[in-house]
DNA sequence: CAGCCTGTAACCACGTTGTGAAAAATGGCC
DNA sequence: GGCCATTTTTCACAACGTGGTTACAGGCTG
């Protein structure tokens, strides 16, 4: 949502320790993320790395590297694939592309070059899939999808504008915990927050009026006095015999351990 | 959905009448379609052309190569764009992969290669929905048929442009999704939209007229302030009783006061 | 109880969108 | 080529929504 993007973060299979070593390097000073795999994993470990490329070397899975490589492409085809390889004939790097890699480099290469490769095809991948960077959040009965600019609570759409649906966003993908008002400030408007400004709070009053509009048995929103706010689903009716409602100060107890953000 | 796609398109900015001879002998026969061109075109020819990607050597058009890659991307980023160049340096392709090009291909190259490094740029290329793909859109009263080039209301056609068409073909492809201006411009109209272009809303107040005229009881498009629009058939939600001013007959009271606008 | 923090409503300035019409571009026709 | 009808783009202005501020009321903490 911010113009900042999340790091990209890739998947390197590959044996070659030292062009891993010199690659890895390049990655890190460039802010990259990356998981670096001796052999083949299953397309799904890849799904849950959240990788948005794999890098691999289909030369050292044997045989069974063309197999491999068709089926990631065929399975995952959001996934940006490159292949590299010891002189590859032109014949092999043909085959490659068309079982579906993006792109193909032949080793030796220079790092900066397969990453740029790596930027571009990722860059492509974005374009056509339009921030498939954002993942959808859903807590009980609300749903947050970042793509659309559209939240949902119990399927119906909230209408909801830019910058109440961006707080929503942030509260409801840190579910749980309490966050301060300056960094609430700093993620939502992008800036620090001013002395005595109020915005935060106001925008707090403006989403708690069209939430529970819309389910008004549930409280979303829960103040922190002195700190910010915490966004749980809980039972809004104090007098239900709810199983963790039980007196008010331990939300204040909560907030202690509150602090260190799991991300 | 697979088979039976539209021949693949290229354009070829090339001086190298070797290669280009090689080359064309190639896509000839493997049913691709292409055009060739001497020197820089502007970017909106190209997509005139319909061409799915562009192959160009940046190196002819001298120092203005650079600057030419860099505006056909950023206009056109629907676009594949390979280069290829006689011994390029790392930097240099660094360089042009970074200005956006997809794919970089260092002469001298097998066509074989380049064909298959084409496909591989344009196998991810699809659009959010328009003119690709021509399969009929029903939502509601509204029923689109895009090989007729024709929308109807409740059977009755509606009298449409080529771009009102394009742009409801769009939207109610896409139904209940929100769509930002910059992409339903770039996808109806194909390159990227200049700043301050009001030509997104005019259209849309447009169909509109033409929609409302057809069912007035129904609104269809609806707009997200500062986001862009959104195609659903009403689903204004009755709201539970709340102190705003919001109600259920919101889309009547707009159809209402259509009549009120003296010049 | 005093002082600070938060809830709430009203308010205004600004940017965004709606709207009608004029200007420019497109395409068919003679 | 010149002419006309239609479509598309541009423009100016009105209307509206939003974000941010402010003021005051109500709560919490110490």
């Amino acid at each position: 949502m911010n113009d900042a993007r999340p790091p990209m973060r890739v998947a390197i299979i590959d044996n070659d320790s030292g062009f891993v070593r010199v690659l890895t390097n390049r990655m890190d000073s460039a802010g990259w993320q990356h998981r670096v795999l001796s052999s083949a994993v299953p397309p799904q470990e890849l799904v849950a790395m959240k990788v948005h490329a794999l890098l691999v070397d289909v030369s050292i899975l044997g045989n069974e590297g063309w197999g491999y490589l068709e089926k990631v492409c065929s399975l995952l085809p959001d996934l940006g694939v490159l292949v590299t390889m010891n002189g590859a004939t032109v014949s092999q790097r043909v085959k490659g592309l068309r079982l579906g890699a993006d792109d193909w480099v032949n080793k030796p290469c220079h790092p900066e070059e397969v990453m740029a490769r790596t930027e571009a095809v990722v860059r492509r991948r974005r374009r056509v899939g339009s921030g498939a960077d954002d993942a959808p959040v859903m807590v009980g009965e609300l749903e947050i999808r970042p793509d659309q600019f559209q939240a949902f609570v119990s399927g119906q759409g909230l209408d909801l504008t830019r910058r109440e649906f961006e707080l929503l966003y942030l509260l409801a993908s840190n579910d749980g915990t309490v966050l301060e008002r300056d960094r609430i400030y700093q993620s939502v408007w992008g800036y620090a927050m001013a002395h005595g400004d109020r915005s935060v709070d106001v925008f707090i009053r403006k989403l708690r009026q069209k939430l529970e509009r819309r389910s008004p048995a549930f409280a979303y929103i829960h103040t922190h006095f002195g700190v910010g706010y915490r966004f749980a689903v809980e039972t809004s009716v104090p007098d239900l015999p709810g199983p963790d409602k039980e007196d008010p100060g331990r939300e204040a107890e909560r907030d202690a351990e509150a602090t260190s953000a799991p991300a």
